[in-house]
This record gives C-alpha cells, structure tokens and sequence, in this order.
DNA sequence: TCTGGCACTCGGTAGAATCGAGTGCTAACA
DNA sequence: TGTTAGCACTCGATTCTACCGAGTGCCAGA
C-alpha cells in the first residue's frame, strides 16, 4: 500500500502505542469535528496508561506532524499525514448488511443506458455514504463499431452517428465548405458503415483518396471520428449529491470552492485519474493536485472491464470523512458496477 | 402584466409616493442586504421630504404587506409582496454594452451540437449575472426523423437509435423476450426506417400487424419510441454556475436545500414550467411551489423556434436578486438563443 | 518509564454596559 | 390636512469583563 507523505519525511512505522493513540485521536476527531484531548484517549482507547501518558506521546506525534493544536491548551487534531497513516493502516472493513442488500438490490434491477446506470450508480454512492459522489465513464475507443452513418442535416452539415458495441452511441457535426447531395450523403453513409463496421476507435481505417464529393465526406467523417475519440471528450461524468458538500463544510466560502470545482468536469476527471495514479486509493487534503481542495478527501475505486481501466466511482468529503465506511462503499460499488458493464458486455 | 400576489388583497396601484418609497427601500435592500431606514430613503430618493414622512409611509406600506420589520427599532425589507410590486412596475432595461458584446461574440461563434449549445448558454448566462442558471431544452416532438435504426446488441438486446431534424440523436434499448436474429433485425431495421422518415413523434404510424419477428420489432420499436417521446424524459436540463448558490446565501442549510433541489430535473423542469404558466416572468418567494425556495427568485424566459416553446433559459438567485440586470440578460439570451436555434433549424 | 500533581494557557461563554440606528408618537406649523 | 421637528424609547449589535474549564507542559516521585 502507497503511502506518499508518510515516506517523504522518512518515518518508519509508528510503534504500536503511538498508532493506537493516532487511531483514537483520528477516530473521535472524525465524529466529533472537535480536538481531541489526551484524557479522552486514555479512556477510549484501551492501552491502560494515564492521561500523562498519552500527552507526552502526543508532543512525540506532533513533532513529527501527525497531529497539530489548534491552540495551545486545546486537543489535538490530525495533520493531513495523520489522516494518511490513519488511512493506510486503516483494517479492512466491510459495508453494512443494509447497504449491501441495497447496493445488491439496485444493480440487480438497474437496466437501460450505460450513461443512465452510472448516473444512478452516482446517486446510490451520495445516499449510501452521505457524502457528494463521483462517477467517471471513460471513452468507449476499445468498443467495436456496430453502426456508422451519416444523415443530411443540410447540404453543408451532416450527423455522423455512430453505435459502439457498448452501447454507446456519439454524434457529431459534419461541416462541409462543398454542397453535398442527398444522395451523395446516402452513398457516404453506405460506405462509411462498410469500413467501420467492427472497427475500434484504435483501428487504422484505410480511408478511400479519391477527390470526389463521397469521398471526402467518408474520410472527413472518420478523421473526425477518430479525432474526437481519444480525447479526454469521451469521458462522462456524473455528479451524485452536490448538495451533500453543504454539509461537510461549514464555511459557506469553503462549499463555494469546492462546487465551483465540481462544476469542471475536466478537472473532476483529472483528479480522479490522479489519485488513481498514485497507487492510493484516496487523496487526503493537500494531497490533491488542487488547492481548494485542501480541507477535502477523495476516495476513488477503479472500474474495470475485462482488467481494463472503464471508469472510476469517487467520493469527495472532508478530510475528516468516514474512511472505513466510505472507501468499503466504494470499493464495493466499483465492484459491482465492473460486474454489472461485463455482463452487459458480454451479451455482444 | 400579471401582479398575482399583489392582486390577492385587492390593493390597487400604489400612489406615487408610497411607490418610490418601496422602490427606493427595494433597490437599497438588494445592494446593502440590510434593513432599510426612513432617513436613507429619504436622502436617496429624490423626493423632497422628511424622514418622518417617510415613516409614516412605510406603516402604511407594512400594513399592506410591502415591507416588513425583522425586529422594532429596525429598518424596512421588503417582503415578497414588496419585490412583486417592485418587478411588475421595472422600468425596461437593456444589458450592458459590454454584456451585450459578450452575448453577440458567444452566439457568432458557437457551434457543435444542440446539448453543447444548450450548456455552453447556460455557463454564459451564470457568469453574465453572477447566479445559478437553468437552461432546459425541451423534447424534440414537433421535430420530424430523418433516420431510424435498429443495431444489434444481443441476441435479446436492440438498441433504437433515432436520428431527428433539429440534429438530436436518441438511443432506446429494446429488450424482447424472443430471439432475433442478426437478418431479422437489419429487416426490420429497414422497414422502421422506411416506416418512420419524415414522421414526427406526433404522428400516427401504421405499424405491421403481422406476428412474427420482424413485425414484432418494429411495432415494439415504435411503441417504444412514441412511448417515452411524449414524457418529461425528453426534457434536458443545464444547470451552470451552481456554485453561485453559495455566494447567494449566508446559511449553509439554504445553499444545501436550493442545491438538493437543483439536484432533482424534473423538479426544476416543472419549477420553471410553474413561471412560464404563470404568465410573469419572475417567482418570487413562496410564489415558488417549492417550500425551501422561499428565499430565492426565478426568472424564466422562453426559448421559442417559430413560436413554439422549445424550452426556456432561467436564473435562480435570493429574492433579492438584482431584477433589472438579470432579467435583461435573460430575455436578451432567450432571444438570442431562440434565433440561434432557429438558424439551425431552417438549415434543414 | 510511567504517573499524579500542579501551575498555566487560552478559547468560549455569560453578563453588564454601552452604543446607535431606527422607530412611533406628539405637538406645532404651513 | 398633510408635513415636520423633537423626543423618548426599543432592541440588536458591540464591547468589555470576569470566569470557567478543558487541556496542556513540566516536574518530582514511584
């Protein structure tokens, strides 16, 4: 397991006292949003050592910027680096029953577009969790083509529309500076479905060079087509919950950032994929590439078909979120949601 | 013009004073966000009196249900009766000149499809008037087919793609409890289309009556079609700037429940669907059906191609929102966008 | 090495005093 | 009759103080 900030200031493992401490502080700050004091920790936390005790050990963790003070003589709260070692010795922990029968439940009965099941699937992480939820679709470029054709919009602007094997379906503007006629378009159409057909976006087409009018309409069709594809264009997000960032945060300010972010779709995506990069499965404050999101975490699961990289669930919420719950939700629905494209892949 | 609320207690127009008096009381609230005193107005508005006859004005103001006191010994706010009159009586304004450009420069030069077209309005709209837009884009049943396809995804699994001429593309999923096979599907598929072109989803259809497979498709296929065009489904909704919402409000729990609600399409769909019916173009208040919206404005314009409603452009923003400006840029980009829309349409 | 004891810090809360914006009322005035 | 100046009054907001107590750091002793 990765644990970027932990190692860059070389600490070994923290010995076994200072972890439970670290635990308990984590733990309760977590519930409470308060500083933890060391009275508190001795109680809770089961090592039988006196407040004392506990307080020099915390001096010890806040020398080495696990936890911080607000002020002095208040508790201790968790440094992004606590929440990090928190995070990776965090035991694996399993979703409740409910959620499970309720995640269970809705893919068992989920059916139509794959854009309509991620979408859901996003709402149904945001109400498991309680927190705002992230689901990115990738680019269908491994998807076979089972359909292409173009229809006349005009004379100068035809519809390229293409199915995927998938499902999916894309559309997209044909602007051409000659007049085509209609049945020149019927004619392109005809031979652009015979060359594409069972293609991927990553195929080679070998594209007719003839100068005539259909000609050109098929290989300016699929030069767009397969220049559009592999842009990050193809990704699909969807947003589960915004509401919820009103309620992680109490600074109107700090919800006012965090949205104005959610509101970027290709700065979504490029978060996810960093965190997915980094080998960890969540982003903890500023950890994030992005600075508003220093008082935020972000739990990410990949989503896989056949091994390959389809999408990923997330969950944004504060650094002070319910890690143990919340990455076994969405670990669990990328699980299920991997399953659920496969099958639906496998019909083809 | 409609003055719904101001007509329930019968009251007739204000006499002028008592109209500048709100006017001025109004104006000042929605820049300061404060309660409103007797000598401000009387120093700001241009007429000639004491503060103390403004006061007595402002009793009779609040009697009739104009003004409100948060508190004794505070100033005046207007209550939703108060900015109702203060809408109905806006002296027309027009957008800035340099809003103007930026509108003119966005229509000249955006392209690409309706979807992004409708989006791409909807964040110009946000950053025009520093609130939450709505832009919803209505179905496409007036809209007639230029192309109906079935693809074959699976033995049990169709999927209808329909191409129609305001350049829309829609994708059904088709799920039979027979099995067809791969040349009953491209047979079918052709007579759909056949069947199909140049129809609206208005249009009545003669579908096969015959029962075997190829029939059976294509009836399903465009009881499937017909089914789901008439429904809300077909409403597609952009919200832009949603992070505005916190800007708007200072309670976390009011940016949290105006989000939850901007979370739900259908509900906005029918919140903006309320205004347009109501023949104002503004709900104030608790004139929005919807209980959490009390502190918050809507401002609808239509979106018309030929007359007809083809979907509406909207601003949500606290009640005491900057009416005049954001009423202008609406209706400016309503235009705009219904001419754009149209451009796009007679092309065909 | 741990612990109990202790002085100390400092944010949060409660209460009192004060301030002042704004009101309502009244009496006089045009 | 409508308008105005004057004035007492209200009440939220602000400031100040005192004080409480949670929590700390340190030290001496077990």
């Amino acid at each position: 397991m990765a644990r970027r900030v932990a190692s860059t200031t070389g600490s070994a493992d923290l010995d076994a006292r200072k972890a439970t401490i670290l635990e308990a502080v984590v733990t309760e700050h977590i519930d409470t949003a308060q500083p933890v004091g060391s009275s508190s920790v001795a109680t809770n936390a089961d090592l039988s050592v006196s407040p004392a005790t506990v307080r020099s050990e915390m001096v010890a963790l806040e020398r080495d910027g696990y936890l911080a003070q607000p002020h002095t003589s208040a508790g201790r709260v968790p440094t992004d680096k606590g929440y990090r070692y928190f995070v990776d010795h965090l035991s694996e922990a399993s979703v409740g029953s409910s959620q499970q029968r309720q995640i269970s439940e809705f893919f068992a009965h989920v059916r139509g577009e794959v854009e309509d099941v991620l979408e859901q699937t996003s709402t149904l992480l945001s109400e498991l969790t309680n927190y705002t939820s992230v689901v990115v679709g990738s680019g269908h470029s491994r998807a076979t083509i089972l359909s292409a054709q173009l229809v006349n919009l005009d004379a100068n602007h035809q519809l390229l529309v293409s199915v995927f094997s998938d499902g999916a379906v894309t559309k997209h503007s044909l602007f051409t500076n000659y007049t085509a006629s209609p049945s020149d378009v019927t004619e392109a159409s005809r031979q652009l479905h015979a060359l594409l057909l069972g293609t991927s976006l990553e195929s080679r087409v070998q594209v007719p060079s003839r100068t005539d009018t259909v000609a050109s309409l098929v290989r300016e069709a699929v030069a767009l087509l397969h220049a559009v594809a592999p842009t990050v264009d193809g990704e699909q997000v969807f947003i589960g919950g915004s509401s919820r960032v009103a309620e992680a945060f109490d600074g109107v300010e700090t919800v006012r950032k965090v949205l104005a972010i959610l509101e970027q779709e290709l700065l979504v995506v490029s978060l996810v994929q960093d965190v997915l990069d980094s080998g960890s499965a969540v982003a903890i404050g500023s950890e994030n590439a992005y600075e508003p999101l220093a008082s935020c975490a972000l739990i990410v699961a990949p989503v896989t078909i056949d091994g390959q990289r389809a999408g990923a669930v997330g969950l944004l919420g504060p650094t002070r979120m319910k890690y143990r719950e919340a990455l076994a939700a969405a670990q669990l629905v990328s699980e299920q949601l991997s399953r659920h494209l496969l099958r639906e892949d496998e019909r083809v």
